[in-house]
DNA sequence: TGACTTTTGTTGCAAGTGCAACGATATCAG
DNA sequence: CTGATATCGTTGCACTTGCAACAAAAGTCA
């Protein structure tokens, strides 16, 4: 009858936890039923439409799935026809993916409806809760890049304006 | 070349993933390492620390874990001593589950360094990002609550004073 | 009482995950 | 040119997940 006055509701990274895999499965059915997208090879689908045609490293690196994920979900898509997989003249060791027409077509329908459901959620939002919800994340990901046991961020998703 | 425009990184329901799982990575070197749990065990053990003896049925509509989940994490708690079962006495269907003295034992070990992991995070932020933080959490959940595609929420994880 | 429904916890199974090891290619030092 | 090292993408494997099906116990209602 020590520790009793702990609650697990009240707790930070639980509170997150909960929030975003709320929000996460919530917009899966929209590329999932739709489109049977993993959310794997729902990222790195994003991340084609607007990169181009990059390796698997540079998806690694920037969509916060490991190396075998990423392989794995670009084989997927390539069985599927969504992506193209090419690999590169100069570095037979890189692979060159990118969005094959039909990948791009999925993703001009998939790609509102995402939106949309993003809109919805910042439409609660008063324009200082954005403000403020940008600041707040930034600061707790500092804390996590000052601390060298937690794993390091994508380079992506560390703002430009990242005034040390 | 169509929509090209759409940056990942800057995506709601993603930032609040990585960011999500960051910090539960972190946080679980310091009930894995340091005690062989997963974060499903990690959540059971909280809940009964504070939730006295309960049934699956309880701790999964507490915790934000689905049934097979927590039935399996209490049977490896089971195995590894930290918790006991019993059946109910009024209803033989039910299980009553609570800390064994080990379980206790350990939670008093690991809980106040994942307290204090809660504190660093919450030491970056001032008392008005921390009162935004709540705000802003609560009304990204009111939009869940209101849209009947999104997964319920769990009961605990529902403020007290939860003005309609 | 006796069939029907509901609830509780468990299990089966296909799919996904995370980590390490691997082969293949490229790079570099001597 | 050659051996050592590093990088890239894939694969193996043990483990977890999520969903649905399931048996057992309780509740319901004639």
């Amino acid at each position: 009858m020590t520790i009793c006055d702990f609650r697990l509701a009240a707790f930070l990274p639980y509170r997150l936890a909960v929030l975003s895999e709320r929000i996460s499965r919530r917009l899966s059915r929209i590329y999932e039923a739709e489109a049977g997208l993993s959310m794997a090879e729902w990222r790195v689908m994003v991340h084609l439409s607007r990169c181009g045609a990059v390796s698997v490293r540079e998806i690694h690196g920037c969509v916060n799935l490991d190396k075998p994920r990423v392989s794995r979900a670009v084989g997927r898509l390539e069985e599927s026809g969504l992506v193209e997989k090419t690999s590169s003249p100069t570095d037979q060791r890189l692979l060159v993916i990118s969005l094959s027409a039909a990948g791009r077509a999925l993703l001009d329908r998939i790609l509102p409806p995402a939106i949309a459901y993003e809109s919805r959620l910042l439409a609660a939002l008063s324009s200082e809760d954005r403000v403020a919800l940008d600041r707040i994340m930034e600061k707790l990901h500092r804390v996590m890049d000052a601390d060298p046991e937690a794993r390091p961020r994508s380079r992506l998703d560390i703002p430009r304006d990242a005034a040390e």
